[in-house]
DNA sequence: CGCAAGTCGTATGGGGATGTATGAGATAGT
DNA sequence: ACTATCTCATACATCCCCATACGACTTGCG
């Protein structure tokens, strides 16, 4: 096993891989950080299984650089992968969870989608790579956030309860990837996005009060 | 080029790749032929990427001879993907149209969505392996089946007319999708996944006479 | 029953990706 | 200006996979 004795040799070493945060390295280490993070999304973006050799050549960085922030693969692509949802969080507590509940879920999805369109490619990406629970821990956040804002609308009667808070979820989810999709390539005008969401799902979700029974 | 010689050396050797209906291979051939097929559907379910080797495996047959019948894995892939289609063409050309457009569309989606469910894995390998054109070539007959019926409903005012066609489409698609994807996580009871769907789509593709005006 | 058709094990070659190792050179920070 | 830190090129070992080649064995089928 001569695996064992070299792991601490060189490169940067950071703290214990977590509270990483903006510990005592070079301002132009930290830089590179940055740029390799951003990177690894675009790259990703263009082709769902780059190597670490394309990314470390988006990021216009010797593919060692990159190893020497990122000790495995694995470790970047979360890193990525974090990132990105932390810069996420920030943009969606910015918005306002309160009043109607189809306009807060409209609100809401009109700040969702770009997110989703950014990280969806790095996030197909994580799945090969990281465990489910990991992913789903990091998810916790925006989900509970959504999730919270559908059960208020059906309390309050505003969405349909005859089917269950994670079918609306998921299907939040999937048309939202769709509209990504339908963009990316260019079959769908990234303004008009958000509106053709909101032309399915609310329809879809809002209490129908005539025609309750069927069949 | 050293390639070019022994291109029909041994092994299986069919019609050009098209019109390969029953040729003159012995029976235990065109059974491990469709051993082979049928393992790939469910070896790629399995793992969006198995190997070669993991699908000849999953066949019970030596990698040797999977080679015998598809001289490179996208040629396998292809293959399978059009036999899984295929199939399914048969079950849909057995779902009538007529009729009125919503139930029509139920009962074209209750038919989709398991074929959907088995061979979306398959398709998405397909789509690292196989050039977009080709797919969507193959994919034709069914989408043109669906894009009909909701053309139709629009025309008769069944469907609403402020969205085009080609989002309604994607919106079955992703939904359909993300259905099977409940399924296959256990969160979501095969039986009631038509049901989950519908009770989306109608909703949502169905014309509102009220709220015709908003903002 | 006998031969062609098909199967399978093993070996080989080529390619590409991940990590590791090293050392010279650039650069930030004090 | 000096030093610890960081970058980067190259080289290397390893692994996995696709694809081909060969040869021996098994089996369907006339």
């Amino acid at each position: 096993m001569p695996t064992k004795k070299a792991q601490v040799t060189r490169g940067t070493r950071r703290a214990p891989a977590t509270a990483n945060r903006a510990a005592n390295q070079r301002a132009d280490a930290q830089r590179n950080r940055a740029k390799i993070l951003a990177a690894t999304v675009t790259a990703i973006r263009k082709n769902p299984d780059a190597s670490v050799a394309d990314i470390a050549a988006e990021a216009g960085v010797g593919r060692m650089t990159l190893y020497g922030h990122f000790q495995t693969r694995a470790e970047l692509i979360e890193a990525a992968l974090v990132d990105s949802l932390e810069q996420g969080e920030e943009v969606l507590e910015g918005v306002s969870l309160e009043g109607d509940p189809a306009e807060a879920f409209q609100r809401l999805v009109a700040s969702s989608w770009v997110l989703v369109d950014q990280s969806r490619a790095l996030l197909a990406a994580a799945q090969k790579e990281l465990p489910a629970a990991r992913i789903r821990e990091m998810h916790e956040s925006a989900e509970a956030r959504m999730r919270g804002l559908l059960l208020r609308g059906q309390r309050e009667g505003a969405f349909r309860v005859d089917l269950p808070v994670s079918w609306l979820l998921t299907t939040t989810h999937v048309v939202m990837n769709g509209a990504a999709e339908e963009v990316r390539t260019g079959r769908l005008d990234p303004d008009d996005a958000p509106w053709f969401i909101d032309a399915i799902l609310l329809p879809a979700f809002t209490q129908d009060p005539t025609e309750a029974g069927e069949a």
